[in-house]
DNA sequence: GCTTGACCTGTTATGATATTACATTCATAG
DNA sequence: CTATGAATGTAATATCATAACAGGTCAAGC
């Protein structure tokens, strides 16, 4: 697919660390949510009201939500008050490759490359909580590579790393 | 740490994907029950009777245990039954390296390599539910490189990919 | 325009995972 | 032998997630 916009064109969007990066947010939100739009009419789903708000919610600040923070938060806004709401926005998201699920987290965070293919990997602030989405290739082909030696085959893979980001390490030193 | 034996002499301890392999299970086990009373008296720490029988368990069959699982064992064999029972006992041999967590399954597997310093990766099987830890050198380090790229430093990694064991591949196929 | 069927949303209820706080017991250094 | 810190036990509760079913919405085809 190709981009709505060109990416040289913002700096921030061209950054693969666009989460520890100063940018243009409302720009890098609402390209999400146009992307959002297409990726979901190409695959015949639904952006139904509840999906989009999930989805707004998320792209609102760079870093992860739990499902009952999302939930809290459509509670407010006149949607259903029970957890599969939010679950289920949630997993819809994740399906069409909009958001990802932090796994250390248990939580969400909205998909920064929508329809560009990608097996993500993510960096993780423990000071700030910002979650990244890094360059993965590399990784995962030596992941793949460590599984070949063994015969096994990989179907999904989650690598998520915990430390400081650029902006909170240069304040703790 | 020198290895207490020599695993050239060990078919199965040799092979980095020990849990696929078939070997010689009960020497397995007893070699990391032996290796985790030298890694925790080195580090000043107690392999006390449920610490102990925690791993124990954990060694019983290479695939991963949930908290409760364990703790439903421990309840049958006079220890306490309330989940901090579990829990800490878990932490305490994950702290000391003799034990992993898989967040992708909310659950703790007995480390195949205890006293070896690594950073590791797991293969989980799908079907089967063994769990493997991979070679995670060059994973590790491209995950490094990518962090690096984006000036963020990494204190503790997951690496884990989902999918079929050799065994398993072969029998669907 | 009606029907129909698929999908989506909402709710109740429950299950699964994890932690806090505090009381008690145990091992060991002094 | 006793003071001390570590480990264990327990109750209570917090947090995360799903199953099952009822009702509503919407668009395709008649």
């Amino acid at each position: 697919m190709a981009p709505l916009h060109e990416h040289s064109d913002c700096p921030g969007c061209a950054a693969p660390d666009l989460a520890f990066a100063t940018h243009d947010h409302a720009h890098c939100a609402a390209d999400a949510l146009s992307r959002a739009e297409v990726v979901t009419s190409a695959a015949g789903a639904r952006l139904t009201p509840v999906r989009r708000r999930v989805l707004e919610i998320l792209l609102e600040e760079h870093w992860a939500l739990g499902a009952y923070d999302v939930l809290a938060r459509l509670a407010t806004e006149g949607f259903g008050n029970q957890p599969p709401v939010a679950y289920r926005a949630l997993e819809f998201l994740v399906e069409q490759g909009l958001a990802h699920r932090i796994q250390r987290l248990n939580a969400f965070t909205a998909c920064t490359h929508p329809g560009e293919a990608h097996a993500p990997a993510f960096l993780i602030c423990r000071s700030c909580s910002a979650v990244a989405e890094a360059v993965a290739g590399p990784v995962r082909a030596a992941l793949d590579e460590a599984a070949a030696q063994v015969g096994f085959s990989i179907e999904r893979s989650t690598i998520e790393a915990l430390g400081l980001c650029p902006a909170c390490r240069e304040a703790t030193a």
